[in-house]
DNA sequence: TTGAAAGCGCTAACAT
DNA sequence: ATGTTAGCGCTTTCAA
């Protein structure tokens, strides 16, 4: 690999010029020197070491990006998303790391995070007591919480980007009440909170309604509460409560980011809402015995 | 962020003595001096910082993955195993990219790498040609290439990983004969191979299947061609030839590691044997009006 | 057994 | 407009 130096002798010029053409400051070359420093560099083919450079600079374009499980598609899209609008529109490299909710694997991520130089971090789905991620952010990262609210009275230093969960409740309900219906159930995972469930708990649904002979919808309607590209594909397809995630994605990386290059910011707490997304798994109820 | 000077100077000790405390020199240090200094990296909860230590050491412990997107669970998956083995038996940290299969993209990620410092990169389901891959190799990264195989003749530097997709067919195909099926169909995406086509096809073919009033197993049996998740929560759970994930994982990460550190090891082409895992979407068919 | 000092590739004062 | 030089945090000779 070429060095700032091996440019700077075949232009014939200092590594400072290099340094100055590296980062376009055309005021203090003149142009036949830039464009000589430009032709030494086309021939070597010379790249620019930017973890060197982030040795005087301070830092790197680098995002932390912790998830429960890429396998869990509701997770793959997000880092998608986040991976997307990381790249494109901020320049930064994600570093990926899985920790199926452990809070062990989130504190190690923090540290070699800060060893490696990154200053932002995006946690998605942690756990409720979030007091690690505020040691993350006392040690030197910027911390954004995925699907996690603030909670009241606690004065966090981490940001929040969360859906309205809330919200994405009163539209399945009002979306099934407007179909006639008058009997809801709400199905969570035994014993744990929507916000934590397996999104993939409706496409077991699916299934299991069909083991036990039941006809979606004739005989049931079903509201999923996400907004995963296989539900268009289940049998059958699945009404759902889409969350932005684009519109999240860029609110996450782009705090992360604002944040790690200004540390005095206050933490934000960001709600999005979701959308309904009708398909084919509601229907209008058959007249109903107990109504 | 404490630096090797802070703790040198708590500890009263020169940096180069801090430095053997890192790296494990005990032979080099008395032991009183040895835990005076780990006492202060205690105290100052001091984290050496890898960036810049690689500038010295020239090498830095992440790995490069690049996959066409997330979002697909089946790159998810892959995703997770190769991040869970990077981490846990190599100590390496993965860079994350999605590609869409888009060269320019592939090429934008191994400049980034390099830049960074990284030496070996993971390119999953990239394209036929990879001419841009051997590109890579020329510019100092060790690639490994998923799901391609080498092509005969043309000689590469880029080491291949693949589960056996002849063997994939076959098997799909006894399990089927077995059960006494005489009419085999082979379904792919219009106009390409298998090995690139989408996997979550056999969820969308039970879909569609069901909509055109035919029952599964009872109607047609359908074996699907990877070892998805979801698979298994689909309606009916479906039967699948499944992929060695964790053990292709393992191969791949290791080839890298090794390739990035020792240059001049022959490029290897590894193939993996796929299994079958019965579930619910096969059985022996009626009479057939036909047979 | 310990420390001083050079240098890794780059940036940013500061000089010229 | 261009060059010189002092670091950034760490490792590694080499001296003491």
């Amino acid at each position: 690999m070429a060095t700032i130096h091996d440019v700077a002798a075949l232009a014939g010029v200092s590594v400072s010029s290099v340094s100055n053409v590296l980062n376009q400051r055309t005021e203090k070359l003149s142009a036949e020197t830039f464009s000589r420093v430009e032709a030494a560099i086309q021939e070597l083919n010379y790249r620019p070491n930017r973890i060197d450079r982030q040795l005087k600079t301070g830092h790197t374009p680098m995002l932390g990006l912790l998830v429960p499980s890429t396998a869990n598609q509701m997770y793959g899209q997000i880092a998608l998303q986040i991976e997307a609008t990381a790249q494109t529109l901020f320049g930064y490299r994600l570093l990926l790391g899985n920790t199926h909710r452990d809070k062990l694997q989130e504190a190690r991520m923090f540290e070699d995070l800060l060893s490696f130089g990154v200053r932002s971090v995006i946690v998605v789905s942690s756990m409720d007591d979030e007091r690690h991620l505020d040691e993350a952010v006392a040690s030197g990262l910027a911390v954004v919480s995925y699907d996690r609210s603030t909670i009241a009275g606690v004065d966090s230093q981490v940001d929040h980007v969360s859906p309205d969960n809330y919200m994405a409740g009163y539209i399945a309900a009002d979306h099934l009440i407007a179909h006639g219906h008058q009997r809801l159930a709400f199905l969570v995972p035994s014993g744990k909170t929507v916000s934590r469930g397996n999104k993939m708990l409706a496409i077991g649904l699916l299934s299991g309604l069909h083991q036990a002979g039941l006809r979606v919808p004739e005989d049931i309607s079903v509201v999923g509460m996400d907004g995963l590209s296989i539900a268009a594909f289940s049998n059958p397809s699945l009404t759902s409560v889409a969350m932005p995630l684009t519109e999240m994605a860029y609110a996450m990386v782009r705090r992360a980011v604002e944040r790690s290059r200004q540390t005095d910011l206050h933490p934000a707490n960001l709600i999005f809402q979701p959308t309904l997304v009708a398909r084919h798994s509601v229907t209008t109820p058959a007249r109903d015995k107990n109504a």
